[in-house]
Parts: C-alpha cells; sequence; structure tokens
DNA sequence: CTCCTATTAAGACCAGGTGATAACCTATTG
DNA sequence: CAATAGGTTATCACCTGGTCTTAATAGGAG
C-alpha cells in the first residue's frame, strides 16, 4: 500500500525530470489518481507547482544563456587594452563538464581563448582564420580559468594572438590564433 | 498626445527586454498610468503576458540549454562508426552569431568538430590535447553546417581525427585534432 | 461647445494553483 | 466482528495575473 505511493511518488519524479512543464491535471490522469493526491505528492516531494518550475526554469536559463551564449565574450573581460592585451575569467559551471569525469569539455576553452582573441583585436569586425591549441591539464567543475591574450604581431588586416589559460597559477591550456579584421576601427556607429 | 503614448510603448518594449518577467502592475507603477493602459499597449504591441513570456523562456531555453550545453555533442550526430567516421548537423540559430554582422562565432564551429572528433573515439572518456584549426568561410545565420570527422591514426592512446566541416558542399572549416583516450572501452558500466 | 482620442475603471470570467475540512475505502488488529 | 489507521478523494473558499467587454472620464483640436 505504502509501496504504491512510493512507486508513484518515484514515478511523479521521473515525469517532471522528463518535463517539467506538466500541469497536476495532466500528471494525475498520468498516474491515474486524483488531482488531489497529486498535490499531495508534491507537498510530501516539496515540488513546486508547475508556475514556479516555469518561472525557475525561464529566470535560471535567462541569465545563463545571456552569459553563456548571448554575448560576445566567453567569460568577464576583467582588463583589456585593445590592439595590446586582454584578460578574462570564466567560472566552469555544472552544464560545461562532462558528467562522467567532471572535466571542462574542451570547446570552452577554446571559446574563451577566441573570443577574447576576437575581442582583443581593434577592428569593428574581425573573425578568427585560424587556430593551433593545446591543452595541458583537464580543468574540472569549478575551477576558475583566467585566460591572458597578448597581441603578438599584425600584419595588415590580420593578427597574431597569443592566449595563456590558468587555473591556480598552472598553465592548462595555450593558443595562437590568427584573427583577420574585416572592418578596420574608423567609423564606430 | 499619440507621441507621448507611442514614447511610453517604446519605454514599454526597453523595460521588458531588459527585464520580461515585470508584470503588468509592476510596468503600470514603472509607466505611471493604470494597468488598464499597460494592456492596452501590450495589445497594441502584441505582447504576450507574463506567464506567456516565462513560458516561452522556460521551454526554449530548455531545450536549448540541454541541446546546446547539456549535451555531449554540439549538433546532431547523423551517423558514427566508432573508431572510424561520424558526421554531425549543426543548425546555426540567432544566438550562435554576432549581432552586428550575423556571422556565426568561431567556437561554435570549434565546439562541434571538437566534440565529434571526441565522440569519435573508441573510449570512455576522452580528451582534446590539441588542435589546429582553420576558417575558410564566414558560415552565417540560418545556415546548416554539416561536419565529418575521419580517424587519420592511432598510436597507444592518441588519435588523429581530421574534421571538415561544409556548408553547401563547401568547406567552410577544417580541423585537426588529437584526442587523449584516458579510458580504454571495456567496462562500460 | 462639441467631437475625438486616450485613458481609466468596473465587472465577469479563466487557469492553475493553495489550504482546510470532511468523507470515503480498505486493510489490519484487538 | 467492529474499531482504527493510512491513504485517497471531493468540496469549497481564496489567490495571482491575467482575459474580454462595456462604460465612464479627461483633455485638447476644430
Amino acid at each position: 500500500m505504502a509501496a504504491n505511493r512510493n512507486a508513484r511518488r518515484k514515478q511523479l519524479q521521473n515525469l517532471l525530470a522528463e518535463d517539467p512543464f506538466l500541469t497536476d491535471q495532466q500528471l494525475a490522469e498520468l498516474l491515474e489518481v486524483s488531482v488531489a493526491t497529486i498535490r499531495l505528492d508534491r507537498m510530501a516531494l516539496s515540488i513546486p507547482e508547475l508556475r514556479e518550475r516555469t518561472k525557475t526554469i525561464a529566470s535560471k536559463n535567462y541569465s545563463k544563456l545571456k552569459a553563456l551564449e548571448g554575448t560576445e565574450v566567453i567569460g568577464e573581460i576583467i582588463d583589456l587594452e585593445l590592439g595590446k592585451f586582454a584578460i578574462s575569467i570564466l567560472s566552469v559551471q555544472d552544464d560545461m563538464v562532462f558528467e562522467r569525469t567532471q572535466i571542462l569539455r574542451g570547446h570552452h576553452l577554446f571559446a574563451q581563448a577566441n573570443s577574447l582573441a576576437v575581442a582583443l583585436v581593434n577592428a569593428n569586425v574581425a573573425l578568427t582564420a585560424k587556430a593551433n591549441v593545446r591543452y595541458y591539464i583537464p580543468v574540472k567543475n569549478g575551477d576558475r580559468v583566467i585566460a591572458k591574450a597578448a597581441l603578438v604581431s599584425e600584419k595588415g588586416s590580420r593578427s597574431e594572438i597569443i592566449v595563456e589559460s590558468k587555473v591556480n597559477q598552472e598553465m592548462v591550456f595555450r593558443g595562437e590564433f590568427t584573427v583577420v579584421a574585416l572592418e578596420k576601427e574608423s567609423d564606430s556607429n
């Protein structure tokens, strides 16, 4: 009897993990119990109501997406002198790592370095043309990666930039980027 | 008079662009008009109600975050033979491009290629050690990028993989990746 | 002064809940 | 067998943040 109930509650959790946008009504139908029971179960499991769940997902992801993909630079720029050097910090979050190993996926280090290199170039529009990168030490969940980019040469519209990324003073990543300026810094309307 | 109204509506749009989680009540206070007016304005601008906005953000980002950052592979794998080759498709979305130029940020191509290379390796845990990449043609918003990865050599735990990415049969990106297997495919618990 | 536009207010309704109370099975236990 | 307890369900009042409709009001422009 109580076994029934516990099984149902597990199912409820699974259902909501798959699709957090189910109403009590829908859950009641899926689990073949009354809405009242679903409410009690939610209370017991301290699962908030649909609107709260929706709101949480929305606001959590809103800021995350804005911070992660919506901006021009991955990581937070803490120092920048156009055409000379730039520094950014990236805090490694849960969703950037391999689930099994909690090791940062390589492309995030690349993204941080690449976007920093592009930001460094003194041009309105700059694109990456070439990159050689090397990963030295795996970066783990929770680490703070400090990337330093330096312009090493500039021939016409092509800039060579070296980015070194460190965690606790140890170099974890190094990249050489060739960035091409498409539009020189002239009219920045 | 109508100028007043249009100015207010612009403001309303700006407010919601900054914070889409404002209720009509809050908007009314901020703009110093009645709630009724806010409703009319929303109707005129066809801005949905708070809950709809929240829902949209939540579900859009839910799938997006899951698809973009939460998975092991960036892009959708459409063919894979472990240790031989792999193919994936990436559809370029609004949030992956530079706003000014609508050109895909370089790290997305890298991410697609890198994660495909890692997926290709016949090991439980594999990490990127080195990558040399080249960007040939800018990829634009709406493009579908097809990446083909092929294993070219394998010495001990180090695999060399070449990834070529094309849009409309034209090569836009090419990368050589060295991937290191940390844990051989033996016990896949 | 009158007309017109913009604004506001008022009332009924809706979804998706919360919270409390009471009724109802069913299964065991004295 | 009846009493009791555990789990389930029904019912009712209430809440937020809206919807839609209708009506009243304010403030110029002609």
